[in-house]
DNA sequence: TGTGAAATCTGCCAAGA
DNA sequence: TCTTGGCAGATTTCACA
């Protein structure tokens, strides 16, 4: 038992639909759907707990009702000697960068941001993200509407 | 009553980071840490629901564990006359496909796609996406490492 | 908006088949 | 790995300040 693969029989499926569907979905509500006693169901969650399968979690906010509407994705060069952390530090103190990978291709780095409008996009860019030492140019993907929305199905 | 702002205190934004960072944290350990009873953090919740300001709550899986490991971005050229609900509602057959955009700019469609490793991504793009009719070509960023994930802030 | 109290439901542990 | 039993604590509602 050093090494393992994970194997989830039905029940470990409906458990982590019925929660990543609804994080507060009671347990003892699960239990009764799927014809167990709520202790089993607990033991289960504590055995996907710990093989790090669930990594916790969120309530989701909806951003568009704080005003935030314009979401982009924003592809970053760099300067070939540039120091990716130092520039990804950076990063992380503009709270409207809600993602930023590493990556291969035309990019060096790449973000998602959300904006509140394409006024403020524009300002981000050109006070905040093109003023960072190190960083040449940026190509942004302004997304009109998202379609889809998911996680990895099980 | 009509139209509104919403306006979070202090207490508000308590309550919502506290679930956002765990959605099953008992709405009474955040009635000690306020300093008000529970039925007022009740009544508070019951409020930021309606003005769908959550938009719900999930439990995170963790897809290295499941074995994926590849996160790509993959901007998708279609020919003029496609009618892109008809690409979208194919994009949603695969699994893979976590999320989708329209968007202005290079591409008319942006996806986020999860796979279990490279050689999963192209035989995704060759066989499942590159043969929907209207697509006429892709670009793919691939992530190596991602270092920012989180929601907007409150 | 807040509180306190009451009724009900949950979370979680232990012991055992 | 399941079940039962049980208690502490959580949720939810309500009348009232």
């Amino acid at each position: 038992m050093k090494s393992k693969t994970i194997i989830l029989d039905g029940i470990d499926k409906k458990i982590l639909k019925a929660l990543t569907a609804d994080a507060r979905t009671p347990i003892l509500e699960i239990a009764r759907n799927v014809g167990i006693s709520g202790a089993a169901i607990h033991q289960r969650l504590r055995k996907l707990e710990k093989s790090k399968l669930i990594s916790g979690s969120k309530f989701i906010l909806n951003p568009k009702v704080f005003g935030y509407n314009t979401l982009a994705f924003v592809g970053i060069y760099l300067e070939h000697a540039t120091n990716s952390e130092t520039i990804v530090k950076a990063l992380k103190r503009i709270p409207e960068v809600l993602e930023c990978h590493y990556t291969t291709g035309h990019y060096n780095i790449f973000i998602k941001l959300l904006c509140i409008d394409n006024a403020h996009l524009m300002h981000l860019l050109n006070t905040k993200i093109q003023t960072i030492p190190g960083i040449i140019r940026t190509e942004s993907v302004i997304s009109l509407d998202q379609q889809i929305d998911r996680q990895i199905q099980i």
